[in-house]
DNA sequence: ATTCAATATTTGAAGCTTAAAACAATGGAT
DNA sequence: ATCCATTGTTTTAAGCTTCAAATATTGAAT
């Protein structure tokens, strides 16, 4: 074994003379590029939602993570994997119960859990609604052969990963 | 050359079996990880704009698109350029204005327009929030390799130029 | 000169979103 | 039994966001 230094997280000459300020342009442009992304996709998804069906993102999304799932959820389950506020869930919630989509009901073991399901009718207009937007997801990265599709799942998924990690674990201001 | 049979949109037996709509849960999963990531990222990064300097994300993006732009911009054009709406940026340069971070004129040439550009203050604001929020999205990224980092860059150019041709062109619902 | 479609911006209504505080219920430690 | 930190939810205030309608101005065609 030879000596190798490994100075992965040091401060080389040149970062030094910028005052401790290391170069991370290519990470900077990366994030930009992704925000981009997800932004034309949503908005465009958002159009499409609201044009075809007169719904919102949100309420879908919400819809989305109640589907298979017979028994329903509690609000705050609901909150957590949507990763949204509680107080959002919910104003969402209210709204379609209103509409006639959700049913809540309070927990009988807790009294303090509310478990929110799609009534017969949310189940009816989700998959309908579902349908075409897996269409419209494919034909939004149609241009994308499979292999790139595979590779930019594993990429984001390390991302995902490092994010955690950093956001367990931030950077000392 | 031989008669190979291209079908590269058409239906084969099992998505005509499943009523035409094929199955396209792979670019569905891309995206909802794609989702996830730039979710969890802005929020991480709203959270540390906010706890450390008490501004909002959509600030500090407006901000971000003035710097280096001595003559400022009008509001249309910021709004193309951060994706958002008119009104939308009508209400954030006001609430700017109001902070003293930016200032706002009249065009001589277009008096619809009306030219936005960073106070100096402004400019000294921005410079220490984006070096700490290039740090951030340094760290954010940081198990990642140069590579990887590269690789997502150019991945996720194709799939914006993929959504910019699907945007243009939508399939028919 | 007048007309009129296009462009730049603002306004208002509705809904989404967060953070923080309040309230209610739980469950474990004493 | 009582205390109390924790958990589940709601509420409120402030701000973000869109869409659509309104206003003002421009520039080109007549």
């Amino acid at each position: 074994m030879s000596a190798e230094p490994v100075e992965t997280h040091s401060l080389d000459s040149e970062s030094r003379a910028r005052g401790g300020h290391a170069d991370h342009k290519a990470e900077l442009r990366l994030w930009l590029r992704m925000l981009t992304c997800t932004t034309m996709i949503e908005g465009e998804i958002r159009r499409r939602m609201r044009d075809r069906f007169d719904i919102t993102l949100p309420r879908f999304d919400l819809m989305a993570q109640l589907e298979r799932m017979p028994d329903g959820m509690t609000l705050g389950e609901l909150s957590r994997r949507m990763m949204v506020s509680n107080g959002n869930v919910t104003g969402l919630v209210d709204r379609l119960v209103t509409e006639g989509l959700l049913q809540r009901r309070q927990s009988d073991a807790d009294r303090r859990a509310h478990y929110v399901s799609l009534t017969e009718a949310g189940h009816q207009t989700f998959a309908v609604m579902a349908a075409e937007h897996e269409d419209w997801v494919a034909d939004l990265f149609a241009d994308l052969g499979p292999v790139e599709v595979d590779s930019l799942m594993r990429l984001l998924g390390a991302a995902k990963r490092s994010v955690q990690r950093s956001s367990r674990n931030p950077v000392p201001s």
